[in-house]
DNA sequence: TTCTGTGAATAGGTTCACAGCT
DNA sequence: AGCTGTGAACCTATTCACAGAA
């Protein structure tokens, strides 16, 4: 498949999003123009992010919501559910076990690892939290798609190699620290401060 | 100034971790290559970064790791500390209060704010959770300089409104949901899931 | 010699504009 | 007539490559 951009794979994210919500509201169809309204783009945009993928509407017409959605739904993978585990029994962690939006699209945590041997044998949101030192061999029983990782930024690469040893493929990571992986191995990273760094680089810049 | 993009101003505030782990290591000059290295760029890219606010730099020798850091500090509005206030006593709002990465880099959560009367009046963190009604009073005696926003979906265009509406210049929303602003109010959306969502796009395109 | 700073070249992403279905 | 699909034009970001300072 041709390279997709990673800004294009964002907006049909958003795209399904409201979608959903059409569907929700009993609207059938939908034009390209509205559903950029709704995500602050414009309808051309929206016409060269699903171009990529096929033409999926009708000239004149527009999409149908509900064959649009499950379109971008096969499009972003999301046709399947993903077990994800999570590496790291803190309050992020915690936070995320519980967030409704990760199981609504098929997310499903699996399992909970911490080094901690106060935290390890206690449970959350139904898991019961486990020794790191098991990860390599609960994976060899149960692969796992996705591994969050929240660990402090000192154990982030030491747990990332251990998962990457273990055939993870994904990993979406919490901690402050830039991972190395191999070239088949795709990390997402987020960082909380330094979203709040781009936000305080507008405030001084105006 | 020349409008600076986004991924540079992502790109120097990683720079700035890495030069003060530099600085802890008692490394007192860096190159653009090594500094590249450990931000998986190039180092063309980091001297372009920095070109665009002055030059830092000794030809042949490298940056003043202290220089630079203060530099780059200087560049993203750090110099000074932050008023933030929190809007939605949940989980996520929970880890996020708990951050040590916020205060570290001079973002103190001053209020918490919460429609639930459960949470009202309950300490978090050493902060005692205020009824959302009191923002616009609050903060008309007490200004602040950034919101987060950690609402459900619903609520929160209402309590970006209400916050806009009380002068406050940025936000990092993580509802879910597009959130419309005044231009003058720089908004920041974090969603957790469609974090997920381009990595399961990579997963099911290889 | 080493490594920065920066114009020039290239690549990538967005917007334009219009032909072509419905 | 209305709205999609898409090459072409445009704009922005990254990489190249080299002159110039230490």
């Amino acid at each position: 498949m041709r390279k997709i951009s990673e800004s294009t794979v964002r907006r049909l994210s958003l795209y399904l999003r409201f979608l959903e919500q059409f569907a929700a509201h009993g609207q059938t169809t939908i034009s390209s123009a509205e559903l950029a309204r709704r995500g602050g783009t414009t309808s051309a945009q929206v016409r060269k992010d699903l171009s990529f993928f096929g033409s999926f509407g009708k000239r004149g017409l527009g999409y149908s919501v509900t064959e649009l959605a499950a379109k971008i739904r096969d499009i972003l993978g999301l046709r399947r559910t993903y077990r994800v585990i999570l590496v790291g029994a803190g309050r992020i962690g915690g936070a995320l076990v519980q967030y409704p939006g990760f199981r609504q699209r098929g997310f499903h945590v699996t399992a909970i690892y911490d080094k901690d041997p106060h935290k390890v044998g206690s449970r959350w949101n139904g898991l019961v939290v486990r020794d790191v030192r098991h990860i390599e061999a609960d994976l060899a029983k149960e692969p796992t798609d996705i591994a969050i990782v929240v660990t402090p930024a000192e154990a982030a690469q030491d747990v990332v190699d251990r998962l990457v040893h273990s055939g993870v493929k994904a990993i979406l990571n919490f901690a402050p620290v830039q991972l190395a992986v191999p070239a088949d191995v795709v990390v997402k990273s987020v960082n909380m401060a330094l979203e709040l760094e781009t936000l305080s680089f507008s405030l001084s810049n105006r």
